[in-house]
DNA sequence: GTCTATAGTGGGATAGAC
DNA sequence: GTCTATCCCACTATAGAC
């Protein structure tokens, strides 16, 4: 939770420099999505949000730290989306095809700037990275939104599988975000069917697990994914 | 092999331009390798060359372009160093596993810098994105040694699965290559190690194919494939 | 701690002359 | 093909207001 920037934590956040923090990164969101991220100038961001150049630095260190703003309003979006869905009884696959649904839409305003986005974000050592340390807290918040998945549906599969899945399920949403944001048809169209093709194999694979001559795949399976992890 | 950018082609370089070309590319590579990406200015890589930076443009549309010059290093030298091992008869295992280990180690001397690269790759519209039409050579030589390693052992699997698979292998060494990159253990062990743990775990999926209740599965596998590159 | 105004610097990219 | 001159903009610095 500690950072190195000099940006203010939301901790130590007056109400009145909150409310400033906020008009900026809604004036650069909504620029972004107009004119895009490279000619959108941190000057139009400043002007739109009503603040001097030097204001919007003193909250964001850089451009690129108003990416983040992005990456936490679709994370908190695809949350409060998931969050419906669960409440409503349902299947492992329904829920899954749901929850990975309901990010497609989530994200669908900012697919024209995504490709930024995922550039600043694809750079090891940027703090954005889903793998780095400092989005370790968003990362488990993902991952437990799939964990209640897993726990909700009644799956019958081996207890080893079942305390992997989440994990593994919040790295199939990365392949869908990888897919999304390489999707260039109209609404997204491929990446929503990709997904309805998608999450109907993985119900079946997973049940799968169950069957007596998946017992050796299915510990391979498990051992990989545990020394990735350590 | 037609492109939009104004930058000189293969065919029609004088050799004139061929010579300013390799000086430039050379002076990069130099100083990427010295003091990485980002603080090698296109002033300096335009001085070292002995050109003006107006000339530099002139061959590289961008900054971007420049990185281009490592992924072709790497691809060429891979690719070499992987036709060595498909000269002496293996099994199916044992050549992915060759495969896959020696493009770790033809890019081990660029780790250091490799996220650097990533990053420009990893935007979508970027002619470097491992999926751009502009890379689709490149693309399309890599799948080709996975058709040999294919094609070359006897493996006995439906045809279906046999035709994908070489663009599968694909996937899963883009999938090393994004662990490699993230990897910061000496020398990249983990990344060697995840490989020898990961092949032995294809091989035995690849081979399970055959076996009758895997029909439906396969068939869904083959279906996904087919529809994602459509 | 929040904000303004102004005046820089550095470096990616471009225009247009030769 | 090559140059020089220039633009543009992310980012910094500073000095001071509330």
């Amino acid at each position: 939770m500690t950072t190195l920037s000099t940006v203010p934590e939301a901790a130590s956040r007056s109400p009145k420099g909150e409310q400033t923090r906020q008009a900026i990164v809604a004036a650069a969101l909504d620029l972004f999505r107009a004119g895009g991220y490279d000619r959108t100038t941190m000057r139009a961001i400043a002007d739109a949000a009503g603040v001097s150049l030097g204001n919007a630095y003193y909250y964001f260190g850089s451009k690129e730290h108003l990416v983040q703003a992005f990456y936490e309003r679709i994370q908190v979006d695809h949350a409060a989306a998931s969050r419906e869905l669960l409440d409503t009884s349902r299947s492992f696959g329904e829920w899954l095809l749901g929850v990975l649904d309901a990010w497609v839409d989530v994200a669908a305003p900012y697919h024209a700037f995504a490709g930024k986005f995922f550039k600043v974000a694809a750079e090891p050592t940027s703090p954005l990275s889903p793998f780095s340390e400092e989005s370790a807290d968003a990362r488990e918040t993902s991952v437990a939104l799939f964990r209640e998945v897993v726990e909700g549906a009644e799956l019958k599969v081996p207890a080893a599988i079942r305390a992997e899945l989440p994990e593994l399920l919040w790295l199939l949403q990365m392949g869908v975000v990888l897919f999304w944001v390489h999707d260039p048809s109209d609404g997204q169209q491929r990446t929503h069917r990709l997904v309805r093709q998608v999450v109907p194999l993985v119900d079946k694979l997973v049940r799968m697990t169950r069957l007596p001559g998946m017992k050796g795949v299915v510990g391979d399976v498990v051992d990989l994914v545990r020394s990735v992890r350590a």
